[in-house]
RNA sequence: GGGAUCAUAGCUCAGCUGGGAGAGCACUUGCCUUACAAGCAAGGGGUCACAGGUUCGAGCCCUGUUGGUCCCACCA
């Protein structure tokens, strides 16, 4: 690398270079050893379908940060990558693309379906992965994984057959939800449910043996071909007598019972409801508790079924006007209502969702979830931020039984299979060759596949060889951290907690971080319906992966959503250009010169002070990592970097690199840049990968010494150590910063330019003060620009229309008075005045207040006196000033 | 209907266990000062949504109100 560095840093093909030698170099390869301790990460892994959108750049950059954090800590860190199969998703991506060319599902047949999706697989499963390395990703490549290869095939066979062992998994006719597109069945968690203009229909069913008529509305008129009973309240009191009669099913002419249940609302409507078991969930369980009949009126595809007598045949649409105007010629129809009401769709190609009565496989989860639930009370798995736990419980609390079976063929088959002889069912690992009960040798599988959820669920395992015992398994599992949106919490999260417990009798991760959603600068989802989804690889190759890391990262805290927008990467790649610049400025003056450690009593105010400094920031900056507190940590090193080390201390050291006399003092300075530049580096690394590597490749050519690594991802993280504090002198650069500031802010107020020389004299009645003025006099007169500063304990002759700038301990006189309009002065003067006046109010009010100086604490009411005789000699001063002035 | 969460400078957001309001961008002024104009220096700008309460002390804790966002459930 060692180039020469440009005046303008520039990420473009210096980031792949970078990324290309740290896997040649296998640095992100991690081997089970024993004698290390480990860290592991199992990668939420991206559906094949995917494209890298910017919820993957913020979820992988999270990732890749507490890795290298860890990896550079010392663990011997595992990023385990991989791609999911996303079976609907990905079924639904085929099925359209054999549409355009004319070709139907079926016609193709399963096994030329098959072939199809796994040749889609080869061709887009990997683009999702070469993304994931443009933002720098350290996944250990050679360790990939997919939900669908033979290690997580066996993986998910062995679950399902050891659940069905114990009697977990059990085939039922349940009410699924139904997508007619899709033809399959889709879980709780896949059905949004949206807002729809319709209407409510009311219709009246004759009661049989009576000229009475019992009303109700309904939204889906055509349900009532499948309807075996109306329904009232038990306690309400206008239907009581009917409880137990008979009405007519119209067009079909079914007699039907009615009953008595509290699931109905006597408040809506007419306080009737027609019964339908077959096509609704409540329906379905009144339909259970009064033993009624289940008529299932619709075929896989939307269109009434045989049980639909004359309206066979017909899309269930057609078949709702068909006998809405059939039941409105009888005069059955009572009127018609509009109502917007909330229909479930589909998420994955939103058609309305139909409940169907089917045969499903389903996985008891009543007491499989209950570790799940406990590991979340006493603390074995951590939700952060803590408040996802109530959503976590919300989940729990109301868990029903998982429907796993999909009538799909892209994904894990069921290993159950029927004798075509005897009709037993066998759930095997391995394909039986005979009938165990009737010995035929023809058994046939289940046709459906399981929820992609299912082998997801098994990730943090299967992916290290389970149920195989390997090294991997023994020494990498548990994993420890768990980085996710909270979008998935109920369909990953918690079956991989619970599959966990179950399957390996320990908790998957330690921690679960959870991160929001990536949104546009208005605020609103980024979708490929709305087209404001911002491609994060054209951020890359306008601004860097840098860049881009470092925009999610800052100003983002746990599980909250964030506003994306281009200003703020501009403002992230100015940091990486800012960093760029110190360094080719801090190496431009090691260049050429041998640097050898300065001892503690050759380092100056300013080299202690940035080094107290640096080790601050070094012990936050690893507690707030620790704490998974990324967004704060990115906000110290930015600070520490542009603030501490770039406005103050790059200048300070100024005099001291340009003055080729004292080399000892110059000496120190160099030491005391390339440290703390160093660690800068570093605790950066994880945020900036590339930047901070390529001038870690420079400065280490630049040192030319034993000891250094070869890369900064495999360098040591810095220690905090005590020998770095100097509280005296960060309290005395403090004081000089303040006056600095003071002195500049006069200077220009009066519009002085900044290149205009004058002297300065510093007035202070207090030795130690004056001390640590004279201490800094080289820095102080470098930054404000004056050729000499006096220092003085009393005012001697100092002109009475010198402009000053009180300072606590301090007043900084300046022989400007030439070009000063007296009266400005003395404005300037009454301002602070003003201002005194309230601190000294509001101080005076809190140290007088005998409440406060019972009950707060010592140091508190130490600090405050402390403050208050500052403002009071600031006061003092500065109405000194003024009287002199107004003479 | 239940729950979560947010409301802080013109904009986007930080603000950790309560102790004198911060950053970035934008704006104003002055600077091409030999690391950086993707920069430097200085500055203006906030009754921390509203109303109560706890406390010596509240942006932070409690209650309520208003407004926004999201999740769950779903009434035919």
């Amino acid at each position: 690398m060692g180039a020469e560095m440009e005046k303008t840093y520039d990420p473009k093909g210096l980031e792949d270079r970078l990324y290309e030698t740290w896997v040649s170099r296998n640095y992100f390869h991690a081997e089970a050893d024993q004698s290390r301790k480990p860290f592991t990460i199992v990668i939420p892994p991206p559906n094949i379908t995917g494209k890298l959108h910017m919820g993957h750049a913020l979820d992988e950059t999270l990732q890749d940060i507490l890795i290298r954090f860890k990896r550079m800590q010392g663990y011997n860190a595992l990023w385990q990558p991989g791609t999911d199969h996303a079976s609907i998703a990905t079924e639904v991506r085929i099925t359209d693309e054999l549409k355009k060319e004319g070709i139907s599902k079926q016609e193709l047949g399963r096994e030329k379906f098959l072939e199809r999706a796994w040749a889609w697989k080869k061709e887009y499963g990997g683009t999702i992965v070469g993304q994931l390395k443009k933002l720098g990703s350290s996944c250990d490549w050679e360790r990939e994984r997919f939900t669908m290869d033979e290690g997580c095939n066996k993986a998910v066979n062995e679950v399902f057959c050891r659940l069905h062992e114990k009697g977990w998994i059990y085939k039922g006719h349940k009410i699924v939800n139904w997508c007619p597109v899709c033809k399959t069945t889709i879980s709780d968690a896949e059905v949004d449910y949206v807002d729809q203009a319709s209407h409510l229909w009311h219709i009246k069913y004759p009661v049989v043996g009576e000229d009475r008529y019992l009303t109700f509305a309904t939204t889906r008129p055509e349900t009532m071909l499948g309807d075996t009973a109306v329904a009232v309240n038990p306690e309400d009191d206008r239907y009581r007598d009917l409880v137990g009669k008979t009405v007519m099913l119209p067009i079909m002419d079914r007699p039907m019972p009615v009953v008595a249940d509290s699931y109905v609302d006597m408040e809506f409507g007419t306080g009737v409801v027609k019964i339908t078991p077959g096509h609704d969930p409540n329906d379905f369980e009144v339909g259970q508790r009064h033993g009624l009949q289940i008529i299932n009126i619709m075929n896989d595809d939307g269109t009434i079924n045989e049980n639909g007598g004359k309206y066979a045949g017909m899309d269930r649409y057609e078949a709702r006007k068909a006998i809405v105007k059939e039941l409105d010629e009888m005069g059955l129809l009572v009127k018609i209502e509009d109502y917007a009401h909330n229909v479930g769709t589909h998420d994955r190609c939103g058609t309305t969702v139909e409940p169907l009565v089917k045969q499903q496989w389903f996985v008891k989860m009543d007491e499989m979830i209950k570790p799940a639930v406990e590991c979340i009370k006493n603390g074995d798995i951590r939700l952060v931020p803590k408040n996802m736990e109530k959503t976590y419980f919300n989940w729990t609390d109301n868990i029903r039984d998982w429907c796993i079976s999909r009538q799909l063929w892209w994904g894990h088959r069921i290993p159950a299979y029927t004798c075509d002889h005897c009709g037993e069912l066998v759930v095997a690992r391995e394909a039986p060759k005979t009938c165990p009960k009737c010995g035929h040798d023809h058994l046939t599988q289940d046709p459906d596949t399981l929820d992609t959820w299912f082998s997801s669920a098994l990730w943090p395992f299967s992916t290290l060889g389970w149920p195989d015992k390997t090294p991997e398994l023994d020494y990498f599992y548990p994993t420890d951290v768990l980085v996710t949106g909270y979008d998935i919490i109920f369909f990953w999260v918690i079956r991989m907690i619970f599959s966990g417990y179950e399957q390996m009798g320990q908790r998957p991760f330690h921690t679960v971080l959870f991160h929001g959603l990536v949104r546009d600068a208005e605020g609103r989802k980024m979708s490929k319906s709305l087209g404001n989804g911002i491609d994060p690889l054209e951020i890359i190759d306008r601004y860097g992966a840098d860049a881009l890391r470092f925009t999610l990262i800052t100003g983002n805290a746990p599980g909250n959503d964030m506003r994306f927008s281009t200003e703020r990467v501009e403002a992230s790649r100015n940091f990486a250009n800012k960093i760029w610049n110190a360094s080719r400025f801090i190496l431009m003056n090691i260049k050429g010169k041998e640097i050898r450690e300065a001892s503690l009593e050759e380092l100056g105010t300013a080299d202690r002070w940035i080094l107290s400094r640096m080790n601050d920031t070094v012990r936050e900056v690893t507690e707030n990592m620790e704490k998974y507190e990324l967004g704060i940590a990115a906000a110290k090193i930015y600070d520490f970097i542009w603030d501490d080390l770039c406005d103050w201390y790059i200048e300070m050291s100024k005099p001291m690199l340009y003055n080729t006399e004292d080399t000892q003092a110059q000496n120190a300075v160099l030491y005391t840049l390339r440290r703390v530049l160093l660690s800068s580096l570093k605790l950066l690394h994880p945020y900036m990968p590339f930047v901070t590597e390529a001038i870690y490749l420079n400065l280490k050519e630049a040192a030319g010494e034993e000891g250094w690594s070869e890369s900064i991802m495999i360098s040591e993280w810095p220690l905090p150590d005590e020998r770095d504090s100097h509280k005296k002198e960060e309290k005395s650069v403090e004081l000089l910063k303040e006056a600095v500031r003071g002195v500049r802010n006069v200077r220009s107020s009066m519009n002085v330019a900044p290149s205009r020389k004058a002297d300065v004299t510093v007035v202070s009645a207090d030795p130690e003060v004056l001390e640590a003025y004279r201490d800094g006099e080289l820095y102080f007169r470098t930054l404000i620009n004056a050729p000499t500063v006096t220092f003085q304990s009393d005012k001697a002759g100092i002109p009475e229309d010198a402009v000053s700038v009180v300072t606590a301990g301090a007043t900084i006189y300046i022989p400007l008075a030439e070009l000063v309009d007296i009266s400005e002065e003395i404005a300037r003067l009454e301002k602070e005045e003003k201002r005194l006046e309230g601190e000294l109010k509001r101080s005076n009010a809190m140290l007088s207040n005998e409440r406060f100086l019972s009950k707060a604490p010592a140091s508190k009411i130490q600090e405050e006196k402390e403050k208050l005789a500052d403002y009071e000699q600031m006061m003092a001063e500065v109405r000194e000033r003024l009287r002199a002035l107004k003479k």
